[in-house]
DNA sequence: CATTAATATGCACAAACTGCATGTTAGGAG
DNA sequence: CTCCTAACATGCAGTTTGTGCATATTAATG
């Protein structure tokens, strides 16, 4: 079984026939149809219908296309990583990183390890998607949000988990709206936007905010968004109050365009929290929680 | 990039030199001197330090091997798959159950497809660990419990859930030691078997049962463990109540062994769940998943 | 230093692969 | 239906790749 068996077959697959493919592959028609014959020997089975004019994929191999291109970019990126002697020092990291994160303080602690010289690449997603791709190695290290009371961190067994600050969830609404939102106040209602009960901040606004908010008011989900960036951008046009992590609304709040409700509303405490596999070997992630740790420990001792 | 080339490699590193690899790959010394020589030119790259008795792997290929050993199974996997024409109708499906489930509910519900001829291996797990896998494809359909007002199942946005029936979780003790539980209930205090709060039933008794318990008496953990089986066990020696699912100790109850003490301690009702990916396309996990789903409907009408 | 085990290289032969020329056959148009 | 063309297969001759045996070189050990 070869790289280039593979790529043969993908190569019959994505052009159509064996004419088209033998030319996207370099080889004359005839020895490429030698070839074919060749890997069907050795595999002692037939691949292609040839009976039809352009011969046809077999069902069975049609079904294992998805697989081929695995495999096929797999081989080649062992062959990269061979030829790579001392690349292997420059390997690039993935970090997955909450929205509300990446638009915060992501940056901020990238820069902790900008000197190390590491290809990083940021991928921002939700809190249970970060998770996902630390759990199938997709990415190295999340930023994600904890807070305490909440649930645990799914798949915590399998995690190494680093506090590196902290963050408030505070309500937020519009500056020059507040008259809207006193008159819905004194009709006992509270216009929120929602996070949905599928998502981490769904689950701590159903949890943990909204039961504290009958007491001053009625609940009034004025709209569900995923997205704290969405729900900012709400906040700030007086459609309801939103509840967002305290550095995505601080230039707001500093220039007067939203104000925090905290001394009214429930704001809750979050824990801004890195995540790795336990079982990561790769000395280059292991360079940048290391770093991370330090300056953690740094700061809380500030 | 052979899979050839990967086992030679391999075989180095496997068996320590040359001379014993080329032994192992049944071909002559000079052979396959000469093979390592021609990956190595066709790479641009040493991948052997020579200078050394018997020669060794350079570091950067040994930080590879876990990954060649992942791309040779990959690659003769797809052999067998393209040689098996037919018997792609007979491939097999990876079950990981919950341990109580496996116990009790799981060999009813596997035998609901026995007639359908796959060959079904069933892996048993804890909860997160049976997700991990279908998140990982490890396993293709999982088996757990569910707890209306627990969190949602992890990773749910990429899982298709099905329901497959109703489980209660029940307190239970050893019926011929009741007067010992007595003793301690009029000190005020409540002998329990905790689950730990890293693992799903540990969550449901930290959330919804010990908090209903202090009515009851000061709640005593005396033992920590993550396995219902263990946890029955301890039950049945009277040494603290345990939550169990009714299915697992539904034997117990019935010789008068164990006794449910559901009238007097809070009892849980669970879902019986079963999992698997959104984009799962496999045709035989699809018709498992359908059989089991009808007869989850005809269980329900009656 | 001598000896042995481990890896490399020369030689001759076998096996695998190629393009050009030609043969065969499916598919579509008239 | 026939004819034509495109697509795949096969013969032939030449080139490239790969092998084991015999031998050379070199690290490791006593």
């Amino acid at each position: 079984m070869r790289l280039e068996w593979i790529e043969d077959i993908l190569a019959v697959a994505e052009h159509g026939s064996f004419q088209a493919a033998c030319e996207k592959r370099n080889v004359s028609q005839p020895a490429f149809s030698r070839r074919i014959r060749q890997i069907e020997e050795a595999l002692g089975v037939s691949l292609f219908d040839r009976s039809a004019r352009p011969a046809r994929l077999s069902s069975h191999v049609h079904d294992q296309l998805d697989r081929m291109r695995d495999l096929s970019a797999g081989l080649r990126d062992l062959s990269a990583a061979l030829r790579d002697v001392e690349g292997m020092r420059r390997r690039r990291i993935v970090i997955a990183s909450q929205h509300a994160i990446a638009a915060t303080s992501t940056p901020e602690i990238i820069g902790r390890f900008a000197d190390l010289d590491i290809d990083t690449r940021l991928r921002s997603a939700n809190r249970d998607d970060c998770l996902a791709q630390i759990m199938t190695r997709r990415a190295d290290i999340a930023f994600i949000h904890d807070v305490a009371g909440a649930q645990e961190i799914p798949g915590a067994e399998f995690l190494e988990i680093l506090h590196i600050g902290s963050e408030a969830l505070i309500p937020v609404y519009a500056h020059d709206r507040l008259d809207t939102l006193n008159q819905a106040y004194a009709r006992g209602e509270l216009p929120v936007i929602a996070y949905p009960a599928d998502v981490f901040l769904g689950q701590v606004q159903r949890r943990m905010i909204f039961p504290r908010l009958t007491r001053v008011g009625r609940v009034r989900p004025k709209l569900e968004t995923a997205l704290t960036l969405a729900a900012l951008e709400f906040a700030r046009t007086g459609f309801a109050i939103a509840w967002i992590p305290e550095p995505l609304a601080r230039a707001d709040i500093a220039i007067g365009r939203l104000v925090d409700l905290s001394t009214t509303l429930p704001s809750i405490p979050m824990t801004l929290t890195a995540a790795r596999l336990s079982d990561t070997v790769s000395p280059i992630v292991g360079d940048v929680w290391d770093r991370i740790q330090a300056q953690s420990c740094a700061r809380s001792g500030v």
